[in-house]
DNA sequence: CATCGATGTTGAG
DNA sequence: TCAACCTCGATGG
């Protein structure tokens, strides 16, 4: 389920409790048992997002390639860090607009009665579950794998891919993908973004959606920057002015960096304070279109609408966007 | 309680 | 183009 910005969240996490840890690696539900006995006592020496892709190197020089797809997640339990401190590494990493809010007060709280806290990162958002009584802790449900330090447990079900790879094979796997703004935000990157896009007769809102052009982009992001760009979504690439191409890419870097820092997909940041909190008091949904198909456009009131294009529902306003 | 659908990708036809 | 993958929250009866 989670676009770009969460699977850099939880290579945060791996980053943070699982590198230069020995960890013992096993298949609870027995479907990765070869795999996982092949990284089983290494130490993870490395953690890395793509796009929507997560590799995590060991030091038998194995990867660890996990794809969550539509249902995939990984449920951490024991040392976690709760979300003020995911801020403030993402970062170092080099984001800037980092906010000061603190919203990680479970951290502290359950660290000051010894006990392990329980903490699932799934879909955009990261939740707090709660404490743990046994250490680690018993797999629910079908577990593919369970990556466990002396301290720290994370279980992956439901992925789209979880393999093992050697280096090459990693390699071959990032050439697959476009640039990742978080990764690279250089002009070499944009340059390669908008090279593409204007090369190409394809639709923009199935270029935006293809991870060789560009990693990490999902269905809800993909109609919120058409929306807040006020883009057709039907424009073919080759038409778009190259300044549009630009933008784009900026504007998905910039709702990137939010992503990651608050583990929220905001993508309304252009609003008014008392738009917003109106949006977000009325319901919440916190999108200018995504999923609010009949729904009054909240600029022009124009009813959002919803179309399948590439077996994907794409939301958009028909004025706002003509 | 049953059914639907989803922030995704792959591979068959 | 479409089914399959595989999980679970939302929805409806």
């Amino acid at each position: 389920m989670p676009e770009g910005h969460s699977v850099h969240r939880i290579a945060r996490q791996f980053a943070l409790h699982f590198v230069g840890h020995e960890v013992a690696a096993s298949s609870p539900q027995g479907r990765f048992a070869a795999g996982a006995a092949r990284i089983d006592g290494h130490v993870m020496t490395q953690a890395v997002a793509v796009g929507k892709q997560m590799f995590l190197e060991f030091d038998n020089g194995l990867w660890l390639k996990v794809h969550l797809g539509i249902y995939g997640a990984w449920d951490f339990a024991g040392d976690v860090t709760a979300d003020a401190t995911m801020a403030s590494a993402a970062g170092r990493m080099g984001q800037t607009n980092q906010k000061g809010t603190v919203v990680g007060a479970h951290e502290d709280s359950l660290s000051s009665i010894g006990a392990p806290r329980r903490t699932r990162l799934r879909m955009a958002e990261q939740e707090v579950e709660g404490t743990v009584d046994v250490f680690p802790p018993d797999p629910v449900g079908a577990v593919r794998v369970r990556l466990l330090t002396e301290s720290t447990c994370a279980d992956l079900r439901g992925p789209t891919a979880c393999e093992i790879l050697l280096p090459e094979e990693v390699q071959a796997s990032i050439d697959k993908l476009g640039p990742d703004p978080l990764l690279d935000d250089s002009k070499a990157a944009e340059d390669r973004f908008t090279a593409t896009v204007l090369k190409k007769p394809t639709p923009i809102c199935l270029l935006l959606m293809d991870q060789s052009v560009v990693a990490g982009i999902g269905n809800v992001y993909r109609a919120e920057l058409l929306f807040r760009a006020r883009l057709n979504p039907h424009i073919p690439g080759r038409d778009l002015p190259e300044k549009t191409v630009r933008a784009l890419w900026k504007d998905w870097a910039k709702l990137l960096r939010i992503g990651v820092e608050t583990g929220q997909m905001m993508t309304m940041d252009g609003l008014s304070k008392e738009a917003y909190d109106g949006a977000m008091a009325s319901r919440a949904d916190r999108h200018w279109v995504y999923h609010r198909t009949g729904e009054p456009c909240r600029v022009c009131g124009t009813p959002i609408v919803m179309e399948e294009i590439g077996g994907r529902k794409l939301y958009w306003c028909p004025k706002d966007q003509a």
